[in-house]
DNA sequence: ACGACAATGTACGGGACGGTTAATTATGTC
DNA sequence: GACATAATTAACCGTCCCGTACATTGTCGT
């Protein structure tokens, strides 16, 4: 929720009454929660047309049809989720202490998204088939792992590493421990309690995913 | 794929031509793979029907609406999987390589049956409201634990193991890596390209699944 | 053999839902 | 101020799709 309606200054001309910018993103905005929480197929247009300051004329004016919204949504959603992880900087940190904070931080981060989460599943669902088309993804790959390559060369080098240690694969153990802990909550809670998704059980995932991860890297 | 059709044998009374265990478990058959594939709202009833030895009408009649016949797939789902698992006897090694092997089987395991991890992204989705009515699966709980447990205790006895590891957690590890390297396939692939899930990728990731498991357990 | 009932096939209704058509108002241009 | 164009509204349409009514056949008990 939030701020929810989303408005956008002008840039361009003089003030407008008008405000495709704002209607837009609030379309937008309004959509990412409605196919978050009932998936491509389950979302209805008339409801997300509903929950909207506008109508649902201009969802199909804006996007030309539910997947183009869709589309939209998708990448809005790795945008805005890949920002965040920007604003993290562990250039002054030792590298072990840095990889450490690496881990807590995208637990942390994914645990504060689910929408995004949902947003992942649902694609995964469809085979990344709309991702596919995407190619601003592209350019995401380059952030989200150059942090882990730096922060290994740092530790190889340090002799703290293996040497053999790839930052893929190291992306790759992170991303499954942060992201599982959001996606299966509601089947594992149903199956095995919901001990581990209280505040206590949480802290004890999410040291537990930055100590495989430590133990894994040590030399 | 493989068997597709689903035959049973009658127990009961002498031959029948009427064959409802048969008919019955085509349906779940094909609707499973239909769930899994298209997820709840997206599969369609008439598309499950078509795919079928028999009618749509036969789908009303045993499973009386959609939501009905994917509580019966959802459970059918987990049943066929842990059955899957009751295979694995861990009795007979040190509790290091009893551990490593049920990392590596689980990992394959599910590896192996795409559609059942499907199938439970799509119950996630769903919050969880399906298998939230089924009682079957609280008696899944039982085995799947149980042969942590042991490892665990015999483990911590052999003093190889720290004496704080919790079964349950490490549980929620083993899911965690084997599950999403599944589950997320296709949108991680897509970013950071296709070369883990290739044989040998795979084969990397496995071994690191296992040392994570492993490591993190060490006294 | 026959009645009861389980199992199955056919055809169709009704509503939800994605998408469109045509008209209306606001904004900038000359 | 008139005109072109962007932004927006409201009513509507056609189809996809879940579910059902009705008819029919097979099987068992007696």
């Amino acid at each position: 929720m939030g701020e929810g309606i989303g408005s956008v200054e002008k840039a361009s001309r003089g003030g407008w009454k008008q405000d495709p910018e704002g209607v837009r993103s609030n379309i937008v905005a309004v959509a990412m929660a409605e196919f978050a929480q009932n998936g491509l197929s389950g979302a209805r247009i008339d409801e997300i047309a509903a929950k909207t300051l506008t109508s649902k004329r201009m969802i199909y004016y804006y996007f030309g049809d539910k997947e183009g919204l869709y589309r939209t949504v998708l990448e809005e959603a790795y945008r805005k989720v890949r920002s965040g992880e920007q604003e993290l900087d562990l250039e002054h940190l030792a590298p072990d202490a840095a990889l450490a904070r690496l881990v807590e931080f995208t637990f942390d981060h994914h645990s504060s998204n689910p929408d995004f989460i949902r947003i992942v599943m649902i694609e995964n669902i469809h085979h990344g088939a709309y991702l596919e088309q995407s190619d601003l993804i592209a350019t995401l790959n380059e952030g989200a792992i150059r942090k882990l390559e730096q922060i290994c060369a740092r530790g190889r080098a340090a002799g703290l590493f293996r040497p053999e240690i790839e930052p893929l694969e190291l992306h790759w153990m992170i991303s499954a421990l942060s992201f599982f802990n959001v996606s299966n909550r509601p089947t594992f809670s149903r199956i095995f309690g919901p001990a581990l998704f209280g505040a206590e059980g949480q802290k004890t995932l999410r040291g537990h995913a930055v100590e495989m991860v430590m133990r894994f890297v040590k030399a």
